[in-house]
DNA sequence: ATGATTCTGCAACTCTGTTGCAAATTTAGT
DNA sequence: ACTAAATTTGCAACAGAGTTGCAGAATCAT
């Protein structure tokens, strides 16, 4: 686990502090996806809310983790599954969040269907979530 | 378009009121998915931000308007195309979201494309937004 | 081991969103 | 058209989310 964010840390580039590894930890273990504020709170000795920001930004840019959008306007962070190169993201999986437990998970069996849009407009990303009730809490 | 936004408020039981009209005739207008500072800008005379939280939320609620979240963690709210009945949204439809402009638009020829869940999860809501350059700024 | 670079944590700030309340507006009944 | 009840508005005050600048600490490369 320890060796596994190490590892991730220095495959993107950064420099391997104690913070980093510790975020990392987190999403290694729960493998789910987390908001801010649970980061804040679940990683071990507290953790300043600048720092955790700042993080996840070099995640996000580094192609550690992406980015869930909800509707509930409170984004979720995520490993990427796969290598993600810097900046693009390949994560085409659809995501899921739960309106009972309010866990946000990547259903990584399930890619996002392939959509052809009106001419002119250029696909840059895609994201697909769906809300609904999970089966821990069904 | 003032009658059409009286109407729309008299089909869902809102009462009719100068903001109310005000901030639909935007909607109507601009034919844009708008995000609150949108309309904190856009509508004619200043809007008391409380008011326009709370309008949105009715709208919402009443199933005027739907939200559309993004990843860059502002909420647009789009016109819903058809009768959508109190709470439940039929707003099925892709999302575009230009990068270049920002604008949010309603791709409403293009259906969310259905998928299967894996077995215990429970489908509420979908949505799918495209992240990507629009016809005008390509 | 050391200097250069990067990261962290603090303070201070802005922006976003919420709540309570009194005044103003709308609705419905007569 | 008038009035009472209900709803809506705008203000003030607050809570939370996110950003910036900077000095000290930790990390990296030599």
């Amino acid at each position: 686990m320890e060796e596994q964010a190490l590892s991730i840390l220095r495959d993107h580039g950064l420099s391997v502090t104690t913070v980093r590894k510790g975020i990392l930890d987190v999403f290694l273990k729960t493998g789910q996806a987390l908001s801010h504020s649970d980061l804040e709170g679940q990683a071990s000795g507290q953790l300043d809310r600048v720092t955790v920001y700042r993080t996840l930004q070099a995640f996000v840019g580094k192609g550690i983790i992406h980015v869930i959008p909800t509707s509930d306007n409170s984004l979720r962070y995520a490993l990427c599954r796969d290598a993600c190169v810097d900046g693009h993201h390949h994560d085409r999986h659809v995501h899921f969040i739960c309106h009972h437990c309010g866990k946000a998970t990547c259903i990584n069996q399930l890619d996002v269907p392939s959509v052809r849009l009106p001419r002119g407009y250029r696909m840059q990303e895609v994201s697909m979530v769906v809300h609904g009730v999970c089966p821990n809490c069904d």
